[in-house]
DNA sequence: GTATCCATACTCGGATAGTGGTTGTCCGAGTTGCTGGGG
DNA sequence: CCCCAGCAACTCGGACAACCACTATCCGAGTATGGATAC
């Protein structure tokens, strides 16, 4: 039961495209974050692959977000990294075995495989909830000044 | 994004072990389920480790609930079997780069660690919910006998 | 007949290999912007 | 002065290894049962 780790990186990233004004390159981000510039490329391919962030190529090309930042949720930034299939796969033990279930009695789930899917609706249903955009409201309320502004000056500054 | 399968062998088997009489041995719940008998056995420990189940060595012994049914909890299996861990790990990605926060600046996580940690609370409140009794009856619900009656039976039967 | 001892067979428990997925890396295809020359 | 061709540099995209957790397995430690034996 883990998440891949670069679901951390590209919900970073999507919060500081969306305060880019213009399409930043997958180097410049990794910079920006200190991580490994060939591993997130990897990651923010999977973004642009789920049509989530659009890539444009050749010089001053990179990255950006092809929605608004409140219509792209968490949800869709961790399904299209880590993956859409469920955490809980039934193998349909029931049917198996001496005392195996007829295929006939097995109309619907099973009440484990019930439990499992009702709480992975309830995390999906929890990340659905939370926008980008809510993202980059809250990390500036965290801090007393303009933290995307900063970040703004810094990406189109030099090196 | 994966759960181990071995959690699915385990519930089942604490489904079993709510409605068995006398003590179960690994490899008669192994072959109830059709599964390899070492890796159950495997998760059997696990669940034993964490005190969930007991186990009773010698002839004629095996694993049993040491708690009532309607005291074991779903996420009380998972935890035990899949690890307490939760899914999302953050690795301050806020400190580190160029532009990284101060750490007398990141008293409390950060936005994407709060979301993150909602979504897993969410998801375990959820399993928290459903008791081993609760699957126990909603198992006989699902079918018109009693399946547990049969399973008992069969647990007391010859080989 | 009863209590004791012992051999047996059965149970769990931890230490040990194999495999798929995540992590990390590389080089090639394609596009944009700039530069220089010509009209 | 304006337009165009060529070049160069920068970008992404998919194909290629390394590591770790899950999967699967084995053999040793410990104990309750059953029977045989002595009293």
């Amino acid at each position: 039961m883990k998440l891949s780790g670069g679901v951390e990186w590209a919900l970073h990233c999507c919060v500081v495209l969306s305060a880019a004004t213009a399409p930043v390159p997958a180097g410049r981000l990794a910079e920006l974050h200190d991580v490994s510039p060939t591993y997130l490329a990897k990651q923010l391919q999977a973004l642009a692959r789920a049509g989530l962030i659009a890539s444009t190529q050749g010089h001053s090309g990179g990255y950006s977000l092809t929605r608004a930042p409140a219509e792209i949720t968490v949800l869709d930034i961790v399904e299209a990294v880590g993956g859409a299939t469920p955490a809980f796969a039934c193998t349909e033990i029931r049917q198996r075995g001496p005392m195996a279930s007829p295929p006939s009695a097995c109309v619907r789930p099973c009440a484990i495989n019930r439990a499992m899917t009702a709480a992975d609706d309830a995390w999906r249903t929890s990340l659905r909830a939370v926008s980008v955009a809510d993202l980059a409201g809250e990390v500036n309320d965290d801090y007393d000044v303009d933290v995307f502004a900063g970040i703004r000056g810094w990406l189109s500054g030099p090196s």
